[in-house]
DNA sequence: CTGTTGACGCTCT
DNA sequence: TAGAGCGCCAACA
């Protein structure tokens, strides 16, 4: 776990986002990285850091990249398969029901 | 300090 | 309408 001040602020921040989405629903990196300031990169990159422990508690599978795709080469198949519980149903490599979009909100 | 990498996004072909 | 390329910047080796 990096030691920046930044990082562990930003992380905070993004861990409130993501555990604030709705079930069912489907937030992007865009919107969380508007909303937080930092780069779509950074998010991304706070989720790769997540232990086991965090992953399996944090909804990090509601996050998926801007129009819904899911830019995820090694967890692919779990996040697709943990949408697909969730009621979210996922058509080539993307999230078919935009819909359920969810923004974050920009004060959090 | 220097070079590479990446769960991204925008722009140009 | 798609695909390739570039920029972005923290983390890491």
């Amino acid at each position: 776990m990096p030691k920046s001040p930044a990082f562990a602020r930003i992380k905070k921040e993004i861990l409130a986002i993501v555990e604030a989405i709705p079930a069912g629903r489907i937030s992007t990196y865009k919107a969380i990285g508007d909303a937080l300031q930092v780069q779509p990169r950074h998010v991304a990159y706070i989720l790769t850091t997540l232990s086991e422990i965090e992953s399996e508690q944090l909804p990090w599978q509601r996050v998926v990249a801007d129009g819904g795709k899911i830019s995820a080469p090694k967890l692919f198949d779990e996040q697709v398969a943990r949408l697909q519980t969730e009621g979210v149903r996922c058509e080539q490599g993307q999230v078919a029901e935009f819909e359920v979009l969810f923004i974050a909100p920009a004060e959090l």
